[in-house]
DNA sequence: CAAATAGTTGAAGATATACTCAATTAATTG
DNA sequence: CAATTAATTGAGTATATCTTCAACTATTTG
């Protein structure tokens, strides 16, 4: 710690042309309120979700949902992913932990659709990323 | 593949209450066409910056560029997260391959920043997820 | 009610990821 | 130009994540 305040100390000289004790005490305040914000639940929620959409498997799921805009039967999915059906049933699990989808039981088959939060997530996804 | 078409026929039976060859291979069809626009090099990038922010340290980061709407030293950020610089120095090198930042050299301090693309994805997950 | 089927669960091994340490590069300064 | 400093890189290890196998539950059907 007192190590890092040195070498802001050292920065904020470089940045300013000269440096005392309160310019550095400002800085280190600056920083320490941006800072307070940042570790909330929320933030924990929002690391689950990128979590859950960063594997290809469960990308690819949750595209092919959004791509449909129905809901499928997990019968239905087997072929679009390249896992077992067991891990077909791992990844639909994870999703549903993380809001992406939602599953409706009916008699012996299963179908899942995509949420809203999906929706977004991969909207602005495909909107922001260009493949370079 | 044999057996999945079949319970697929079984599936689309009960759906139906009638299924023929036609109805089976319809469907086939149908999600044929889905799944041929998933496999795409934009998807590919996409799951790059997914697998980019999906991490504490690297998720921490870009929200705190985010909320800091400036550019910020290197040596400002060691406070921020908890790893020793190199770990630091390893965070931001994938993040800005992922595009999510980018980093200005000015002597021997060097600067990063948000992208676009950081902002409006942390904004749409700000937006989006909300913890329950 | 036994057999078959759809889907899920938990455990275990294989693989990928993140972090640290030590060494290195590049810039600055006495 | 040697010493100091900011930041990066690569290697190694610890940890987390994914996937599969086998066993299981729940539903339907003869």
């Amino acid at each position: 710690m007192a190590q890092a305040t040195e070498r802001l100390r050292r920065y904020l000289d470089d940045e300013l042309g000269e440096c005392g004790n309160e310019d550095v005490e400002r800085r280190l305040d600056e920083l320490g309120t941006l800072e307070a914000g940042l570790g909330t639940a929320q933030a924990e929620a929002e690391l689950d979700v990128l979590s859950a959409l960063a594997n290809e498997t469960r990308y690819t799921l949750v595209r092919f949902f959004v791509a449909a805009g129905e809901q499928l039967c997990v019968c239905e999915l087997n072929a679009v992913v390249d896992v077992s059906e067991s891990g077909l049933s791992h990844a639909l699990s994870k999703l549903v932990d993380a809001g992406l989808v939602e599953g409706d039981k009916d008699g012996r088959w299963k179908r899942y659709r995509a949420t809203n939060r999906a929706v977004a997530l991969v909207t602005v996804l495909e909107g922001s990323v260009i493949d370079r």
